[in-house]
DNA sequence: CCCTTGGTTCGATAAGTGTCAATATCGACG
DNA sequence: CGTCGATATTGACACTTATCGAACCAAGGG
């Protein structure tokens, strides 16, 4: 796993959604990661404030903001949140910037499979289909 | 919880994509909840699986197949996707159906912002912004 | 009424995760 | 070089979670 290559963009094996087919093993892995990332209050807020902030990127110092977390804290999340592809980081002189990676979010967005739902069924009224 | 009453529906602010603003809190953990609960391959699959089978519907006994997982595993797994708001059930005489609720999704598709993203940033290419 | 089959619940246990305090690294600036 | 401020890493600890086997509940058939 060196560095960036999901399978975005072009092809399409990324875009099945949930709804579609069963959805095999190592993909249910790969997605799960990142879902299992997105899977905490604290992560999903520094996420939020990373995709909303001006220019698309935050440094730690304004992330860190607002948390009453201690910074190693943080920068566990962050750690997280990097390692499991949704967000990336450089160094800028003293300071670390955060950016999210797009095609991450989208591949998600995808798999939930917003648009054409409704396949699943007619209402959630439980009809005695049977006995 | 009578019928169908998420979020959805009439209020917005189930709605409002993670790139747009920065997410409060109760509301991310809300979604983080739903999120973990997708954190898992296992969990992943046989949500897949419920929401691919044909009426949008699958009995337990068709959804354990092919994990080489015990039982109550397998129960254990529904019970979180059930509790995190993803999947429902019903008996139905000697069978246990699931299926899953198109709202939840939806909700988590769109805050992952699927349509207009790109709000991003303009590449991944490292500006030398400051030193 | 008992047995069989489908599912859930109950401990128990091993592994994983969030959090902190302490320490290390990396750059900037004297 | 020495120090300082911003982040990251490490080690420890409490808490949660994935998994199993065993026991339990529910519905059908003899």
């Amino acid at each position: 796993m060196s560095k960036q290559n999901l399978p975005a963009a072009g092809t399409e094996p990324c875009c099945t959604p949930l709804v579609r087919e069963p959805l095999s093993g190592d993909w249910a892995g790969d997605l799960a990661r990142m879902f299992k990332a997105l899977g905490d209050p604290v992560r999903l807020q520094l996420l939020s404030r990373v995709a909303s902030s001006a220019g698309g990127e935050a440094c730690v110092c304004d992330l860190s903001a607002g948390f009453d977390l201690t910074q190693p804290t943080i920068s566990h999340h962050l750690k997280v949140l990097r390692e499991s592809g949704l967000l990336q980081c450089e160094r800028r002189g003293t300071w670390v910037y955060y950016w999210v990676v797009p095609s991450a979010l989208a591949q998600l967005s995808a798999v939930l499979g917003s648009p054409d739902l409704e396949t699943a069924r007619p209402a959630t009224t439980a009809m005695p289909v049977l006995a």
